[in-house]
DNA sequence: ATATAAATAACTACCAGTCATTTATATTGC
DNA sequence: GCAATATAAATGACTGGTAGTTATTTATAT
């Protein structure tokens, strides 16, 4: 049986080959907003994509990798648009608004931000584990120098309401990530539960009590060690 | 070939049924004490276990079902140890340092805390989900009164407490989950960030400043919905 | 001796990742 | 300007694994 005849076009220049990963990458994006971390798979994401499976091992060394590339494109993102939300000055608590609706409002970012140590970090080469983590400094020193402002708080004081905004965010989404049966026929102690873990709240009442804690701490006992 | 006589004995009644079951558990818990979460398969255990796989499958309905089981168990486990390691009174650093390390000191409480919505409680029953949740509301309220006389907090707050100290667990252990491989060759910048997220400070500095907050908000407006 | 159901082993349908082969396209020689 | 050759992008068949299913075997209670 003779090869159906499909006139595949090849990316030969560097541009042609940064333009189908960029293409595979707006494919994979779309597919795992559809279907989710656990359930996303190559053989499918291939199909979609309008390639075979082996190609796309030619654009990321792992599945994983893939990931990781679609994290930091959806950091870049976020990272810009929240710091495009933030006034001169502002309350902690509407700060901590706009942080948790900006972040939602991008689908991708914290689903992957939440599995970026326990699965992706993982089958990842580490020079391109260290590339991004030095992106992720360079956002944090970028949201940083935004917070410092909006808040009036030192360069030190952003910093560590930045990095601990984000354990938070981490924490306070968890249980949006629980399977959808939410108002079904749970029990009411069960349903009670699940909204007294509801993620906006959680995450803006503790994002206050922590900036405010910052806030009131003696600037040079930043950072003690245990 | 005819099959190797293996002399299998058999689980009939209910005891004998639960007896096996646990100790399927307690192979399943060494093992993924060794490889983790990710790398654990049912094959392996059940080799491990001395079972074939489909036997693993009449004591449980699912991979994450195991799960599961092995998360309630751990979760009671360390709610009994970090009760009983409070004493009367304390400061809220001491409290947040004793639940950072009871919780730790328990090396499967913490890995599948932090999976459980994501992973686990997907392809469970719902009843079965039901009942876990149940036992979680249970334990809060065990914590709850323990931590409401320790830390001198009405029970409405000291059930804030519990609970938003769960979500800062998660968020504060997941640079933990992280590839091991930090000492090694990674430059100074990104060993910097790593240590900026040491879980441990990170934990306790910011639980005192969550119960702080709690402590100095009116007891009445607990609980406010956006 | 018979009935029951626990345990088995072979099976399905998937998965991530690999690699020899095919072939589109750029380069080179005429 | 055109054809031959070299390059490497794309393919598809493959490996070795996974979770979960089920007809069959067989230990044990009745």
């Amino acid at each position: 049986m003779k090869t159906v005849a499909n006139f595949r076009q090849r990316a030969r220049s560097a541009e042609q080959k940064a333009a189908r990963r960029q293409r595979v990458l707006d494919d994979a994006e779309s597919y795992f907003l559809e279907v989710g971390y656990e359930a996303f798979s190559l053989t499918q994401l291939a199909k979609r994509a309008d390639v075979v499976k082996g190609t796309l091992y030619l654009y990321f060394q792992t599945k994983e990798e893939l990931f990781l590339t679609l994290y930091e494109q959806s950091l870049e993102r976020w990272s810009e648009a929240f710091i495009a939300s933030l006034p001169n000055q502002l309350t902690s608590e509407r700060y901590a608004e706009l942080l948790y609706t900006t972040a939602m409002a991008d689908g991708t970012f914290v689903p992957l931000l939440i599995r970026l140590e326990h699965v992706i970090e993982h089958n990842v080469a580490i020079d391109r584990l260290i590339a991004s983590k030095r992106l992720f400094i360079g956002q944090v020193e970028a949201i940083a120098a935004k917070t410092s402002a909006a808040l009036t708080l030192s360069s030190e004081q952003a910093t560590e309401v930045v990095k601990t905004m984000g354990v938070l965010l981490i924490g306070a989404t968890r249980s949006d990530q629980g399977p959808a049966l939410d108002q079904e026929d749970l029990p009411l102690d069960v349903s009670a539960l699940i909204e007294s873990f509801a993620s906006k709240p959680l995450f803006v009442k503790n994002a206050v009590r922590i900036i405010e804690g910052i806030r009131g701490e003696p600037a040079n006992a930043q950072q003690s060690r245990t």
